[in-house]
DNA sequence: AATAAATTACCTCCTAAGAGGTATTTTGTT
DNA sequence: AACAAAATACCTCTTAGGAGGTAATTTATT
């Protein structure tokens, strides 16, 4: 059967040159795939889509200008027809979360195995999703990390105030920023310094920044 | 002549198993190379080294328990005819200069070309240090630190004081540390923001975790 | 010895942030 | 439908930080 379908076309995106080649060298003894293309800088990466039309597409997250999560959102809308598979390094939940909120159709860990990798292209070719088993046990080990956010019991909105907060911003440009008032912020700020056991903004910023929160 | 030497017996570590695969499947079709095998578990590469004896190790950084840099002080000490590749996706000053104390054989990063990664070979191999082109402009851009020092012209104190805000102290917790005037650290803070451009804690703070200051 | 640079220190004024309390609405879960 | 959790919003009060100006003392550097 895979004698008389056509390969399925493959685009790769990663800035890290050898691992992307590395990747194809690796899936070139495939008979039923066809690398059609490989991107190292996510500015080419719609331009190529474009001039290629693969069917799938793994794509890298880390990416230096552009990352992944952004280049799918627009790969997502603009051209429907094409999967994206993530093949990243990042196991950790937050991603997982971002990666299942986009609708992306797969995620698979660089530390998987060609034969996982094949497994994700068939399952994800099927019209299936694939989300890599290990992050599912990483998952768990997000309970580490969730110990930490558990104990510290942050929301969301209270993350997202943390990173502005990081980023230099004030509680009004935050709150502009985050379409609230001004008082929201500052209620989010008073329990989140009560969460962490911190009394001000630069201790907070410490705390975020060792904790990586 | 490379038909008459033998191969170099390489070794190759990094928990990625697809980069490590993707890897040796990009440097089989090299005769004068061979991929003697393969570790994705830190704790596994000291074995594998005694029992396979390779003359140049590629070794990751980033490993999950112990890390490349901890590894490769064993590895020098224990096995002093081996060298050490490091292979990272790290292009920053502080890896370049912990790889260079430790006096690591070769640096060369994720986003290399094969023809870079042969170079380096080669290179180690003729018992020279190979550290990544793309890492000297990173080292540049160390100049360029060093021309931001240079141009915010910050003065040993106001590094200083930097530092405890960045640890998250007041200023009159400073002034305690210092054994200095509160307001001593009030008029220090607003030169730094001025040589800064800065405007506020969390601002300079951020601005100091970008620049490393 | 003279000059520049760095360090120390104080004053006033204004504003953002922290501490404390309260309350409504929205969202999620049983 | 009922309840808990999260998000939104306001009030008052106090204090630390930022903006402006000024100046004495110490340390380099020529």
């Amino acid at each position: 059967m895979s004698l008389t379908t056509n390969p399925i076309k493959i685009l790769l995106v990663d800035d890290h040159q050898l691992f992307n080649d590395g990747l194809k060298s690796l899936l070139s003894t495939e008979q039923n795939l066809e690398i059609v293309g490989q991107v190292y800088e996510s500015r080419n990466v719609l331009y190529e889509i474009q001039r290629l039309n693969p069917q799938l597409i793994f794509l890298d997250i880390n990416l230096p200008e552009q990352n992944g999560i952004e280049l799918s959102k627009i790969i997502l809308k603009d051209f429907q027809n094409v999967k994206i598979i993530f093949l990243t390094m990042y196991a950790d939940e937050q991603m997982l979360k971002e990666a299942k909120k986009l609708e992306v159709h797969g995620y698979i860990l660089k530390n998987s195995s060609k034969k996982e990798l094949l497994l994700g292209i068939e399952t994800v070719m099927n019209g299936k999703q694939y989300f890599d088993a290990k992050i599912h046990k990483s998952a768990q080990d997000e309970s580490n990390k969730d110990d930490l956010s558990k104990k510290f019991a942050l929301t969301e909105r209270e993350k997202e105030i943390i990173a502005y907060v990081k980023a230099g911003l004030d509680s009004y440009q935050i709150a502009d920023k985050m379409s609230l008032s001004y008082l929201t912020i500052k209620t989010h700020r008073r329990n989140i310094h009560f969460k962490l056991g911190t009394t001000s903004t630069p201790e907070l910023i410490r705390f975020a920044n060792e904790n990586s929160l």
